[in-house]
DNA sequence: CGTTTCACCATTTTT
DNA sequence: TGGTGAAACG
């Protein structure tokens, strides 16, 4: 972080100096005029394809002290080039020409924070561009300025743009950052210098150049440690350039960077410090000619791997991992196991050879399935790496694997880089996977190093091929190896650090940790160790609440207090609980369920989806107060018309039935959709609304509360995810994001988003995250919830796509709760002064005993027994309640599918047949192949003859995928095959005569007609059987759904008297299975509709939250978090 | 003492 | 949705 706010405060600087003194913000033809004045760098036009210009917009020549730049480009863009230029002038030494793509204005402000998607793998040209341009947009419009502008008028980006001359777009990013954004603490340099080390620290400090492991536990100065060995070997008179300081992640790589930098100043400039998979880019950009890579390479993230994979999909021949519903999903498993098993080095033929072994040592039918399943997998790898290999693309990685390739098959290039780099320093060499391990002995020359620090048991990332053995086997690895153990804390009080001590000297690993016991350096009276019990979860949330506020209203800050969760579920109901108890907190929660970014993504679905359901919650917004009793008709009248609702809002006039107040809002709202057209980005869509009109931004700028602030990021936030979204080039880029979004959620990567951008650190309040974020950081208050049997350590869930046996070589350590203990040791050592330990009773209040089994190991330094009395029974306010909706009234016939959705989720049936917000679902590939299917076995059921059937078959089907099915989507063929697999079972499922599906029964208590659509029905000699057609395989036990014994009653009551059994049929593996349903039982299933009525009738019409709620087509209104609507 | 039903919980994440 | 473990049922 500490390089752009460098930037930038160079930057406010320089404006400072140059600008006419004075608070008002500065014309940019008169700040650069002063600029050229100051530094006596000409500003020259150039026709555009000058070669002064070599190719590119703008360009700077340091020795003729001259900045040129096109003369055919508008002059307020200009303006921006030229302040860019100057920005090299002032920040860089050489000379630049900087092109299209590297004159952006909506660098983020802290382009490392860019959390999704983006590989922010910066080379050191780009690096300097981005630079460039937070400099000239800092310069241009210091944001302190800006702010007092926008607060004290309107907030008009465009007005401000043609005043200052300056580009529109480059006026709302600064706004984002200056609006939007905490202010930004000036401080030059707070960084201290390192201590002094410690005895056992300086003897790993100065060891000989050979192979040493610091065995450092939490607190001892690990960091200090390694830095203090970098400014050792450099004081030594060791060239930076030959030192290496690897890590795995880019947080502990950018903290390493600045310690050296401040440890041993410019020097650092020469010296290698930076993660695993970062050095190996750089090896492969050197030397990958000899492996034969392309010169200029490209590496993609896992959103990229995901997007080939689903390209690939119809190559891949899916079986067993052919996802119907989300095909995405089971690629996403595949993809984990492809690059789990690059971490182990393994190549496609490794992993096919490995799963056939597995199926030939197969010995009964579950094994057998399970190396079926990975020889899928192997399959499906080989065609995705062939496809990376043809393009010459690298994903993560390849990065490691490549590099390890490159220096095993070449030693002349290994020998050159050994011979460069002679000084290799690792941090966290517990995190070493087999990949890395293997990397690190190919760098290292045999004798000299390399130089590890690490502490086994804090090894949290096992799951991802992190073996605690490495550190033991370190010795065998680098033979002559020295070991060091730093054996003091200075974190924690002497009471904390006797607690997690007592819990690390049980712990599986501890014979490979180092026996010394840690000294608590504060003093062994120092430190409060907690733990407290609650009768609910709630009341463990609420009493975690009332600790933090009676501790601060104590005398200390939200900011000293955080909460370690093992899960975000976790933590989100904690931060909920928190939230509305009045304490502030940095946790977003569940990003797209929050209200503020709701109300923007329900904006998007108005302009880009055609149905446009989002009007109903942008109708609530206080600036158009459009009454919800006119969105009825909107949707009526654009599904009438066949226009998409952006066509609507904008000829809302011409509507019938739209209140005068609903009109005057609709055509605000217009106003200020005015210029939103097809191509436009979401990004760019959300920065003109929020800054161009500026009336919803000011309700988001009101509110001076940390709730208000915490809003404002994560409107912010929401401005990245948008800005790093890159849409496929044939559809509407917003209705493109708005899927994202959806799948964002849908694949859970949603959860990447929870934590808060960089930029709020400054903000007093609690801090929440999981213990795995927790990692490396220290809090004066930690408090660790959920202590319970079950959560901690908790059960491991099946792999979906396990690697097959034999490819990792498995040790005891490698086990969950060897894993799990580490977590809590890590959770534990994180506190200096208070650690607070608590649990919750089972629900209800009786109480259990369910304390985790690792709280036994601590149990002697607790303040009280683990079992016993709740200290916390009190919860806070109820959440607010639904309101009640109006009551419709009935229609006579009611349909099973209505019904059914009333029961699913009553809000979604209260949207779609109440409010008649849209016509049908949303075509997805998945529901095209259900209708297609479906439509085909109607038609088997109209054909009385098996030769018949047989003759006409393909024709029919081939007309009626052709008809609706998904015939044009990429995936149509294989859906098709599916189908044609499904047909042939359906074909033979069919024995007997087939009767109507079409049927209706009255209920028995409220004399109701439901209607419904049976699966299909036949009369055989046996009698009457109903069969549900499921397309997946069958589940253990098939649940028993209300809607069957609908069938049931509905089939008994056409054909009184007649023996009716049921039968569950998968289309998809053949599998048979007859059920019985009782018919005692059948009136208590068709208790569940009689309910569904009373709910309508009632207005009961509160939101079920599930699983699937993303692909729901309300998702973007609906209120699942206490919002009204 | 089997079987059925009910309540509870659904990972962690980096490059 | 769906698997698991504990309580309830017969």
């Amino acid at each position: 972080m500490s390089a752009w706010s460098e930037v930038r405060r160079l930057a406010r600087l320089r404006h400072a100096e140059l600008a006419p003194a004075t608070d008002e913000l500065v014309p940019a033809a008169v700040l650069l005029a002063a600029a050229e004045e100051k530094t006596g760098v000409k500003r020259i036009p150039r026709p555009p394809n000058d070669v002064l210009l070599d190719g590119a917009e703008a360009a700077y020549d340091r020795d003729c002290r001259h900045i040129y730049y096109s003369n055919a480009t508008e002059p307020s863009l200009a303006n921006f080039h030229i302040a860019h230029e100057y920005g090299h002038h002032w920040l860089d030494a050489t000379d630049t020409a900087c092109d299209h793509a590297e004159l952006s204005v909506s660098t983020p402000a802290e382009p490392g924070m860019s959390s999704v998607g983006e590989a922010d793998a910066y080379s050191p040209k780009e690096r300097a561009e981005a630079q460039a341009n937070l400099f000239a947009r800092e310069f241009l419009l210091p944001r302190e300025k800006l702010r007092r502008r926008c607060s004290r008028g309107d907030i008009d980006a465009r007005a401000l743009a043609t005043d200052l001359g300056v580009p529109v777009d480059l006026v709302m990013q600064q706004m984002a950052d200056a609006l939007l954004l905490p202010d930004e603490r000036d401080i030059e340099e707070e960084r201290r210098p390192e201590e002094p080390p410690d005895d056992s620290q300086g003897e790993a400090i100065r060891a000989p150049a050979e192979a040493r492991m610091v065995r450092a536990g939490p607190g001892t100065g690990k960091t200090r440690t390694l830095v203090g060995r970098v400014a050792h070997l450099v004081a030594e008179g060791e060239d930076p350039s030959s030192i290496v300081a690897l890590t795995y992640s880019n947080a502990a790589a950018q903290d390493l960077a600045a310690r050296i930098r401040a440890a041993i100043g410019e020097r650092a400039t020469a010296l290698w410090s930076g993660t695993f998979h970062a050095y190996g880019l750089e090896m492969l950009r050197k030397y990958g000619g000899a492996i034969g890579l392309p010169v200029e390479l490209k590496h993609i993230d896992r959103t990229d791997s995901l997007m080939l994979l689903e390209e690939l999909l119809p190559k891949l021949k899916l079986d067993h991992y052919l996802d119907l519903h989300e095909p995405l999903r089971a690629l996403a498993s595949i993809l984990n196991a492809i690059s789990r098993a690059k971490d182990e080095l393994a190549t496609p033929e490794d992993y096919e050879r490995c799963a056939r072994q597995m199926l030939d040592d197969a010995a009964d039918e579950p094994s057998r399935l399970a190396a079926r399943r990975a020889l899928e997998v192997a399959r499906a790898y080989a065609v995705y790496e062939e496809t990376l290999r043809e393009r010459g693309w690298l994903d993560f990685g390849d990065l490691i694997a490549r590099s390890v390739e490159l220096l095993q098959k070449h030693p002349e290039v290994r020998a050159a880089i050994r011979e460069e780099k002679r000084h290799i320093l690792v941090d966290e060499y517990q995190d070493m996977n087999r990949a890395s391990g293997v990397l690190l002995r190919e760098l290292v020359e045999p004798g000299r190093g390399p130089w590890v620090v690490g502490d086994v048991r804090q090894a949290i990332y096992r799951f991802r091929g992190a073996s605690p053995t490495n550190m033991s086997r370190f010795p065998q690895d680098f033979p002559g190896a020295q070991t060091t153990d730093l054996s003091v804390n200075y974190r924690s009080g002497g009471k904390i650090v006797r607690t997690f001590e007592a819990f690390g000297i049980r712990m599986g690993c501890a014979p490979l940790s180092s026996a010394c016991v840690l000294t608590a350096h504060r003093g062994d009276d120092n430190g409060e160790v907690h733990y407290e019990l609650a009768t609910t979860r709630e009341a463990e949330a609420y009493g975690i609440a009332t600790t933090i506020q009676s501790r601060v209203a104590a005398g200390g800050t939200f900011g000293n207090h955080a909460i370690l969760g093992k899960t975000h579920t976790v933590l989100a109901r904690i931060a909920s609980v928190l939230e509305s108890a009045g304490v502030p907190c940095l946790y977003f929660g569940d990003f797209f369920e929050r209200p503020e970014i709701r109300d923007l993504l329900a904006l998007l679905s108005v302009v880009a989806e055609p149905k446009g359901v989002g009007l109903l919650r942008v109708a609530q917004l206080p600036q158009y107060a459009i009454p919800p009793g006119d969105i009825t008709p909107m949707c009526a009248w654009r599904r009438a018309q066949r226009v998409p609702m952006l066509a609507a809002v904008r000829r809302s006039a011409e509507i019938d039935g739209v209140s005068e107040a609903g009109r005057q809002g609709l055509a605000r709202l217009a106003a200020d959709l005015v210029d939103v057209d097809w191509p436009m980005t979401a990004h760019s869509f959300l920065m003109r609304y929020l800054f161009g009109t500026g009336t919803h931004l000011r309700r988001l700028l009101d509110d001076e509360s940390v709730a208000g602030q915490q809003r404002r990021l994560a409107v912010y936030q929401l401005l990245l995810v948008a800005f790093s979204f890159k849409a496929p080039s044939d559809v509407d880029p917003k209705r493109a994001f708005l899927d994202h979004v959806r799948r964002l959620e849908v694949l859970d990567e949603e959860k990447q988003l929870r934590q808060l951008p960089a930029a709020a650190v400054d903000i007093d309040a609690v801090r929440l995250m999981t213990i795995h974020a927790s990692k490396g950081l220290e809090f004066p208050c930690v408090h660790i919830p959920s202590l319970t049997t079950r959560h901690f350590p908790s059960a491991a869930r099946p792999e979906p796509c396990p690697l097959p046996a034999g490819m990792l070589d498995t040790d005891s350590l490698m086990t969950r709760d060897a894993e799990e203990e580490s977590v809590f040791f890590v959770a534990l050592s994180r506190a200096r002064d208070i650690l607070f330990l608590s649990r919750a009773l089972t629900n209800g209040g009786q109480s259990t005993k369910n304390p985790s089994r690792f709280l036994a190991h601590v149990a002697s330094h607790l303040p009280r027994p683990l079992d016993g009395a709740a200290g916390w029974t009190a919860v806070g306010p109820p959440e607010p309640s639904w309101p009640l909706l109006w009551a419709p009234p009935l229609g006579g016939e009611l349909s099973s599918r209505s019904l059914e959705m009333y029961l699913t989720c009553p809000r979604r049936y209260y949207y779609e047949h109440v409010l008649e917000l849209s016509g049908s679902d949303e075509a997805t590939p998945y529901l095209k192949f259900q209708s297609a299917l479906h439509a085909t076995i109607a038609w088997m059921r109209s054909v009385a003859s098996p030769q018949e059937r047989e003759d006409g078959l393909a024709a029919r089907f081939e007309d009626d995928w052709t008809r609706i099915g998904p015939s044009d989507h990429p995936f149509g063929p294989v859906y098709r095959s599916v189908a044609e697999k499904m047909l042939r079972t359906a074909v033979s499922v069919m024995g007997g005569e087939c009767l109507p599906t079409e049927r209706q029964v009255r209920l028995p208590a409220t004399g109701h007609v439901v209607r419904c659509r049976v699966d299909h029905v036949e009369a055989t000699t046996g009698g009457i059987v109903i069969r549900r057609l499921k397309t997946s395989t069958l589940a253990k036990n098939e649940k028993a759904e209300p809607r069957y014994a609908l069938w049931q009653a509905a089939v008994l009551n056409d054909h009184p008297g007649q023996y009716c059994s049921f039968e569950h049929v998968s289309l998809l593996d053949g599998e048979r299975r007859a059920t019985r349903v009782e018919p005692s039982k059948v009136e208590e299933q068709l208790q569940a509709f009689e309910e569904a009525i009373d709910g309508i009738r009632s207005g009961c019409f509160d939101p079920k939250p599930h699983t699937w709620c993303p692909t729901c087509a309300y998702y973007f209104i609906c209120p699942s978090h206490g919002v009204t609507l």
